[in-house]
DNA sequence: GAGCGTGGTTACCGATTGGATACCTTGGTG
DNA sequence: CACCAAGGTATCCAATCGGTAACCACGCTC
């Protein structure tokens, strides 16, 4: 999903406070993930990371953690389903505007 | 403008590259400005992030610098104005959950 | 009891970001 | 000439970010 060089990380937009945040509320936007479901489509994060953002994303009350016996799920909250419109918004302004971002950034 | 404990700067949202270039963009919503008058609103900023930000800006092809005899403007290009839109939704965003976000963070 | 999967944590390190401060060049102005 | 404003640069430093790699506790299975 996210595995090559994901064009998302050269948007001019960031949602969350790290590098991460935005890719992770994607993969949460269809209903709870456990942490090592979280890992594939994120091929590239470090565990490290993926808690970090996670720990934020729950901070900030996007996220919401529950462990159960053998396991860990997130699923987003209402705030952070709130996320995923201006979210959206940004992705459209990518695909309409990607040709002429790359083109600005070449020269 | 931007000058006290700016609250933009806790949202979890970036547009651009850098930290300040969201509140650039905003600054020239209403039509070119000045090195000089971009100083005032963005008191907190020092003249090297100005120009960071800027050339950033610049680069992305966002906004457009010119230099006339006694003074350079910037202003921004159709593609700046661009992003003047998700922008704008980030800030109804911020409106509509500032509340909520201060909530879970205090936590 | 050896190994495995889940859900992480820890230590270390290099790169990047951001801030403060001082300085510079060009062209006016008194 | 001295000084000033505009539009920056240069330098230094501290903090943060992000990555690698190793490790770990728990319960399960063979």
């Amino acid at each position: 999903m996210f595995e090559e060089i994901c064009p998302s990380t050269l948007l001019p937009f960031r949602v969350g406070t790290d590098k991460w945040a935005g890719m992770v509320l994607r993969c949460l936007e269809d209903g709870p993930r456990r942490y090592s479901e979280l890992r594939v489509p994120l091929a590239r994060i470090s565990p490290k990371m993926l808690t970090q953002s996670l720990r934020g994303l729950e901070r900030d009350g996007f996220v919401q953690r529950t462990a159960y016996e053998r396991r860990v799920t997130y699923e987003l909250t209402d705030l952070g389903r709130s996320l995923l419109e201006p979210l959206r918004l940004m992705c459209a302004w990518a695909e309409d505007h990607w040709d002429e971002l790359l083109d600005a950034r070449e020269s």
